[in-house]
DNA sequence: ACAGCCGATTGACTCAGATCAAATTTGAGT
DNA sequence: ACTCAAATTTGATCTGAGTCAATCGGCTGT
């Protein structure tokens, strides 16, 4: 990891011309409201393997990705660690009930996130029954993701994981940049090991397997879908 | 599982004599709204292995569990099931996004709900940002214990599976009732092995290891931590 | 009390995925 | 272009948990 260099923009962002404007929490407010809530947030640039924040660090801010992709994963006291997430823009996280994060948040590549003091966002939400609906629906929908993947956790196989989570990670790219057979893996393999619940072994000749039989191709910094239909097939079992 | 019983109490229930009247969503009413809230919910029983709802139904009541534990579970189309959760009383189930439930519900053992319409609760939390607040923590809640769980199906090996679901569920039952080193197991070893992503053999033979190594004794319908400690040690690896 | 059933336990054996150990490829810095 | 370190791939072997197959035990209903 290197040294960290975390940029914060010196002032004036605006929301204005902020890519999730549309898809984040902000979506709920109108054009005041808006104007009002950009004075909470600052923009922070994180590079490639920094940490946003801790598992167990006092929660100060919530973040709202702005750009790049962040891995959110708890450790084992061993070492052993599971990715419970990944977080692509238009994600809100750092909400919790303890006052302390529940997961580990870092940088996959640089990436921007939205940042708020705890303090006056909390404040803010208290007389907008909008805002704290929206946040409620990105926590349910989480919720949801979340028992998908205790399913693939718990009952499945490692062909059908690997399987799933390349067309999961699609799928959540189609929403960020259109449909494409081209799927980009920012993550390293030890990654998706951790989300998948496997070894790094395990996954690179899963990927090695599917690509001798030419459902995919492994090409630079990801995977070319070559048969989605047989991957599917693979996913669903 | 036997033929459908489903009580539904005649009229007349009140939130005064409701055993989770403090835990549950209505803790967020004052005594005026309680009066109102009261107006929208049925007590219903469910008997043992009764389902409440059902995956991909549409989703047209939510329900707070009042009596009893309840399994959450999906289910894979080969039917292989994964349990996301048990439900006990004080559990406000059945918010999505999608318009259908994500997930299966049904009694072990009998089970009493409060049961509100979706439309005229919906309607109701419109303008008592109180309860969607209080939802809202429940789901944050929630979306806490999912995580952990992911990390103990994909990062943890079948002694730590299995020491920490008795660690957690005794955990959960104080609240309910108290602390005790005797920890009843409603749910069967299948229900178990599927929440813990093993089979029941793998539960079965963890448990009388356990208890050859005189940490636990099993006993009639549950078990009784002889060395907590241990088995908290067992848990942490 | 007894028969029958269903859940739980136990044992023998197998196998998917982990572990251990090299190559091989990639890529960042000089 | 060249070097070195890190990431990935590949191979050989091992093992924890699964599978298959009997029992065992505890209720239920007669």
């Amino acid at each position: 990891m290197k040294p960290s260099v975390v940029t914060i923009e010196p002032n004036g962002h605006f929301c204005d011309d902020c890519a999730v404007r549309g898809a984040a929490v902000c979506s709920s407010l109108d054009a005041a409201e808006l104007r009002e809530f950009e004075h909470l947030g600052r923009r922070v640039h994180f590079s490639s393997g920094e940490t946003v924040f801790s598992e167990e660090d006092i929660t100060t801010s919530f973040y709202n990705v702005l750009e790049g992709v962040m891995r959110l994963y708890k450790l084992l006291p061993d070492g052993r660690r599971q990715i419970v997430g990944f977080a692509l823009p238009g994600d809100f996280l750092g909400m919790n009930l303890s006052g302390r994060h529940n997961f580990s948040a870092d940088a996959i590549g640089a990436v921007t996130v939205c940042q708020f003091a705890k303090a006056p966002f909390t404040r803010f939400i208290e007389d907008r029954p909008q805002l704290l609906r929206r946040i409620n629906e990105l926590a349910i929908r989480e919720l949801s993701q979340a028992r998908d993947h205790m399913v693939l956790l718990g009952r499945r196989s490692a062909d059908e994981k690997v399987a799933t989570f390349l067309l999961g990670w699609r799928e959540r790219l189609v929403a960020l940049k259109g449909l494409s057979d081209t799927v980009p893996l920012p993550m390293s393999r030890q990654d998706i090991a951790d989300y998948l619940g496997l070894t790094i072994e395990t996954v690179s000749r899963t990927f090695t397997k599917l690509e001798r039989q030419g459902v995919i191709e492994i090409i630079q910094g990801g995977i070319s879908l070559l048969d989605p239909a047989r991957v599917e097939a693979m996913a669903a079992a």
